[in-house]
DNA sequence: CCTTGCACCGACCGATCGTTCGGTAGCAGT
DNA sequence: ACTGCTACCGAACGATCGGTCGGTGCAAGG
């Protein structure tokens, strides 16, 4: 019904693995005192202590990338702590020294992507012009968070409400896409969308393309030359969003 | 980011519920011979038997439907045999009586989404006549499956890949994706569809409208009355898509 | 009346769940 | 040398997981 890459190369069978010491991806590790952790390189810059070389441990937010990563192959509840802590290379035990439990990281997770989508809303270009034109800067900005923060926001777009983290998730992303509703209502007020098609649903047709992005979009193969070959950028992509959803797939 | 009803109404902390006995929906039952399960109803013809009158127990199928609404609900990962047996009103042990297990269930269900799929690439008018009109034809047609199988495919466009029964559905949920895919290509060697976005990426946009339509669409709201209160039937829906997806939103 | 078989039950299984606990090695500051 | 702190560990917790087992009540067939 669409498209995805790999299935996450499967764990054969998920319950009663052959070898139960088998590790599942950082390799043995020696826990000698200067190995380092299996996802860094994308937290954020080091504060404080020694600026550059040696970034060793992990703080909250290496841990989050980690986890969010292994959230989003296995899905939320589908992701034990063992398997978190395969993934991170360190104990079950230990990653409760820099987060308080599964849920909170899941917070974290869905927190950073909201700010990141209601930051597009606070743009001037959001809030200045004819509506239809404001509606197409989000658009196109929309998709680019969504390309910038692809597994915070694909996190968020998966929540189903099983616990009280997701229900203020799914809460909060209404609010989201309200403000947007507002916006196509305003743009077909002033005959600038079709009138054939209700706001309503113009809406969730319009946030149904935007979202499928994450079903598809892997940062890895996006490297700038465009074509049948490597991936798109960001704003390639968004540009092409634009273009189908305001006019259309087929030649005129 | 998207449309969606209600959260499912919470349980409150989904770990260890202040009292052990209270029932999740078909209250206590007093397992009388009479009680008429839960989720009955939309069961297929009754074969044999008394015809009409006093249907009482489950079937595989029966049990399925009410299965397939509880991992909609909860996430197949987040619903446990527990649940289902709450949700069906028969002890969990009596599910083993009908069927072989979890895992059976959701592989019932999703073969059930698959068959109706690819029945759409059967029709006569998916393979006749100007791509571009039998790419319409199937994208109408995916809709409307869609909506009249609704909880069913859209257990199917959320298996993440865990076990056998989801790596084989997601193959085979890629080769519909593939089929369809080709129908955009030749579409746009026709010179019926844009030439400024890849037919790949168009594929992915439409199927992004398509399955969107699971994340809003529910059945009980759809009285046939359109407008700004009732919902839309299933073909009005269908023609806003195809709408939307080949001519756009924008007034020309 | 007796047997058969279906639909269902409570009790229980070993495994795994998220989480807690009592450590310990190594470094910084004094 | 001692203290305090950070980042980590293994072992274990009670709860819950998917699934098995040996029944039980009852309508239908003889």
């Amino acid at each position: 019904m669409d498209n995805f890459p790999r299935p996450p190369e499967q764990d054969a069978d998920h319950t009663l693995r052959a070898d139960p010491t088998a590790p599942d991806e950082p390799a043995a590790r020696g826990r000698g005192p200067f190995d380092v952790p299996a996802g860094l390189g994308d937290a954020p810059a080091s504060i404080g202590r020694m600026p550059t070389v040696k970034r060793d441990t992990y703080t909250p937010d290496s841990l989050l990338s980690v986890a969010v990563r292994v959230f989003n192959e296995r899905g939320y509840d589908g992701t034990s702590m063992e398997h978190l802590s395969k993934a991170a290379g360190i104990s079950k035990s230990s990653i409760y020294h820099h987060v308080r439990g599964k849920e909170e990281l899941l917070r974290r997770a869905i927190s950073r992507a909201l700010d990141s989508l209601f930051a597009v809303l606070d743009e001037p270009a959001a809030g200045e012009g004819r509506a239809v034109a404001r509606l197409e800067h989000v658009t196109r900005r929309t998709v680019e968070v969504l390309m910038a923060e692809l597994p915070y926001v694909t996190l968020l777009l998966r929540v189903r409400g099983n616990t009280d983290t997701e229900v203020w998730a799914m809460g909060r992303r209404r609010e989201f896409d309200q403000r947007v509703a507002e916006l196509v209502k305003q743009a077909a007020a002033d005959g600038d969308l079709r009138a054939d098609v209700d706001a309503r649903l113009a809406t969730r047709l319009l946030f149904g393309m935007i979202n499928s992005v994450a079903e598809w979009y892997r940062p890895d193969r996006a490297v700038s030359g465009h074509g049948p070959e490597g991936g798109d950028t960001s704003a390639e992509v968004a540009e092409a969003v634009v273009r189908t959803a305001f006019a259309g797939l087929r030649t005129h």
